[in-house]
DNA sequence: GTATCGCATATTGTATACAATGTACAAGGG
DNA sequence: CCCTTGTACATTGTATACAATATGCGATAC
């Protein structure tokens, strides 16, 4: 007999597995900036009481992905364009520093996998997958980083502006651009100098940000 | 008739009030690392059912104070040393690019406020207070910097620290040495040369960084 | 017409009840 | 004696029920 032992104490809740959906569904866009989120729907469409649902909300809310108004329910929060410029100079402060410190942790493993992920993110011909592979890229150069709790901290603050880059990735030159500044970065990270991985890293970041606060009236509509 | 008007909109949930209570008393370290939170026992304690405390759990392993286990409950989460090394240089990163935006936005009363919290801090004979009086005094320096989202996360890694610096603070010449750092940075915001404030924060953080880790073995036992 | 009030409905916040799971300890078999 | 197993208790996870508040609409007074 052949069993796939799963470590059940590690199965999720119901109040986790909602989160995780919701959550992905807010940042990749698939819910709408303002959208109320309606407990007794959100618990029907999970077949559960709202109780768990409650809770998701509550760590949405602590992660500030949506803002709940008491007795009148939770909105899905965006972003002015002020806001997003900040994220981005904070991305573009934090994520160099965690690139700094994964490079010379680099497996020769994870350089493969970057390079993998690099042509995938460069190969895609679905636009709406483009979001997906660029965060995934990005995510793979900072795997072997042991800065676990700057990489949360980036990681949520990526979590704040992803729909916006998947809306830039869609317009003007942003997807070319894209290409040709990981592909600069890539380099740099399997040459093994930190230091000159961070640098266009930074300057891939800040560029993103500019791209983005030009068509940022367009998106905000 | 005067009426002292109050938003009743703002007023908090029963789960938001718990959740502070219980942040600030696990950040002050009023609850020790491991210490189990059980539900039932916040319930009664605050007067109400499982279903906010629950709730304000959510937020609490949201934000890494906590960590439950399912069906096995939560507990207060600590740092391995390495750990606490890391946020402390993410403090380094974020702390003073934070005080390089407020400085040139800081108005006179932040800096009369400044001064004050200073002295406070500078003056107190109560060893309990000085944690507090410490992050009173950071936080004023930042006061009028309009990056908001990196605050709350400079904010958040604090939290994460804030026990061990209160227990930092209390031995070795830990008190004297911040005293005279904060002067320093003070001074350099009421000259308003940022870059020049920026810098003394920096190695003030990274000190403490050092002296933390100096006596860290005592601290995590 | 318009402004205010009152009520019906929708929605959230919380209490209570029950089900599922972990833990500790005693009973029994080898 | 040691190991396993069963069982009672403690604790968590979730469903249901109820209370509190917001919202929209019609009635009424002016």
């Amino acid at each position: 007999m052949k069993v796939d032992f799963v470590d059940i104490s590690k199965t999720s809740s119901a109040s986790k597995i909602i989160f995780s959906a919701l959550r992905k569904a807010i940042i990749e866009g698939d819910i709408a900036v303002g959208t109320p989120l309606r407990q007794d729907e959100i618990a029907r469409s999970f077949q559960t009481s709202r109780i768990p649902v409650r809770e998701a909300l509550s760590r949405l809310e602590e992660q500030g992905l949506i803002k709940t108004h008491r007795f009148k329910g939770a909105v899905v929060v965006g972003l002015s364009a002020d806001e997003a410029s900040e994220i981005f100079d904070l991305r573009a402060l934090l994520e160099p520093e965690i690139l700094r410190g994964a490079v010379p942790q680099m497996t020769d493993a994870t350089k493969q996998t970057a390079i993998i992920r690099c042509n995938d993110f460069s190969n895609s011909s679905d636009p709406l997958a483009w979001g997906g592979l660029n965060r995934i890229f990005h995510d793979t150069l900072y795997a072997d980083s042991s800065q676990t709790f700057t990489r949360e901290v980036a990681d949520k603050a990526m979590d704040r502006v992803d729909r916006y880059i998947r809306a830039v990735l869609l317009e003007g030159n942003g997807m070319q651009r894209a290409k040709s500044e990981h592909l600069a970065i890539l380099e740099a990270c399997l040459s093994g100098n930190a230091d000159l991985a961070a640098d266009p890293l930074r300057e891939h970041i800040l560029g993103a940000k500019k791209t983005l606060l030009a068509s940022f009236p367009t998106l905000s509509k």
